[in-house]
DNA sequence: GTACGGCCCTGTTAGC
DNA sequence: TGCTAACAGGGCCGTA
C-alpha cells in the first residue's frame, strides 16, 4: 500500500530514466482508471514530481514538423496514484498480455514504463497542469509533511477546521498530504496520542507533525514498507516493515510500555494503538 | 460538516 | 483436499 515513501522511492528510481523521453505509443486495461493513459501519446516527459501520494508525470505534445507555429504547446500531468497494489518499473520487453498489467506506454528508446495493479485500486488521469479539479483528494490536499511553510501552527490550525477523528483527518489528506494508514498509526504511537481524539492543542500538533517527518524520512530512508504486495521501480522491497511499532501489531506488546497493543476498525481502516501511552 | 455504508478489486488465509 | 468466507484498504459517492 504505497504511501508518500513508497511513491518517493519510485519517483526517484524513475526520474532520471524518464525525464526527456517521448511516449510513442501507449495501451490500458479497458478499466475507465486506467484509459487515460493513452492520452500521452506523441508527449514527452518534462518533469517527474510527487503530491503526497500521486505521482506527477509533466508531459508536453512534441512539435509538430508540418506546424509553421511558435506556440509553446501547453503542458498536461499524467497524474497516478498506485492504489493499493499498483507498480511501475521499465521494462525492455514486457508481455502486454499479462494479467495484472493495466497500463503501458512505450518510449523512444524501445523500452516500456509499465503499470501493474492487481487488485485495480490504482487510477491513472492526464490533466491540464496544475488543474486538479477533477481529483478531489489532491485537489485538497495539504502541504507535503516537509514543506518548511509546514509550521505546527499552520499544521494546527488545518486540523482545527475539522471535528473528525484525528486518525480520519490524517487519512483525508488534508492536514498534510501522503500519510496513509500505516505512517498515520506509526507517527500517533510515536507522538503518544491516541486516534480517535477530536482535538488536540499546540503542543500536540506540533509532537504529531514532528512524529509524522520521523516516521517518514524514516520511511523514504528504509525504501518504504513491504508488508506483501509493494515493490519499488527495481522491483526490490522495501525494510521499512522491520521498524513498524504500532502497524500490524494488535495483541503484541508496546515497544514502550509493553502494555498489549490493541486494535479497533476506524473508517473501514484497521487502526492500532497502545491503550495505555495512547490513552484518550 | 460529519458519520456511515457501500463500491471497486483479487490474492491470501482461516475455518470447516 | 477442497470449498467458502473473511480480510486487506485508498478514494469516492450516496444517504442520513
Amino acid at each position: 500500500m504505497p504511501e508518500m515513501p513508497e511513491v518517493e522511492t519510485i519517483r526517484r528510481q524513475l526520474v532520471d530514466q524518464l525525464v526527456g523521453a517521448t511516449i510513442l505509443e501507449a495501451g490500458s486495461h479497458p478499466s475507465a482508471k486506467f484509459v487515460p493513459a493513452v492520452e500521452a501519446i506523441d508527449m514527452r516527459i518534462e518533469r517527474l514530481g510527487r503530491r503526497g501520494k500521486f505521482l506527477l508525470v509533466e508531459v508536453v505534445p512534441t512539435p509538430d514538423p508540418h506546424s509553421d507555429s511558435d506556440d509553446r504547446p501547453s503542458a498536461s500531468e499524467l497524474v497516478i496514484h498506485l492504489g493499493m497494489t499498483g507498480k511501475l518499473s521499465l521494462d525492455p520487453d514486457p508481455d502486454l498480455n499479462d494479467p495484472y498489467l493495466r497500463a503501458w506506454w512505450r518510449l523512444d528508446d524501445g523500452r516500456i514504463l509499465r503499470f501493474d495493479d492487481v487488485r485495480r485500486f490504482g487510477r491513472i488521469r492526464l490533466v491540464a497542469r496544475g488543474d486538479y479539479s477533477s481529483i478531489p483528494t489532491l485537489a485538497n490536499a495539504g502541504p507535503e509533511p516537509f514543506d518548511p511553510e509546514l509550521t505546527a501552527e499552520v499544521f494546527w490550525q488545518r486540523l482545527k477546521t475539522s471535528r473528525r477523528k484525528l486518525k480520519t483527518q490524517l487519512l483525508s489528506q488534508r492536514p498534510v498530504a501522503g500519510v496513509g494508514n500505516i505512517y498515520a498509526d506509526e507517527a500517533l504511537w510515536l507522538a503518544e496520542i491516541n486516534p480517535k481524539i477530536t482535538r488536540l492543542g499546540l503542543v500536540r500538533a506540533e509532537r504529531l507533525l514532528d512524529a509524522i517527518r520521523i516516521v517518514l524520512e524514516q520511511g523514504v530512508n528504509n525504501g518504504g514498507t513491504t508488508l506483501r504486495d509493494y515493490r519499488d521501480a527495481e522491483g526490490g522491497i522495501g525494510a521499512n516493515q522491520l521498524q513498524l511499532a504500532a502497524y500490524g501489531r494488535s495483541g503484541e506488546p508496546c515497544l514502550r510500555c509493553n502494555s498489549v497493543l490493541r486494535s479497533a476498525m476506524l473508517d473501514a481502516r484497521t487502526t492500532v494503538w497502545c491503550p495505555r501511552c495512547q490513552e484518550r
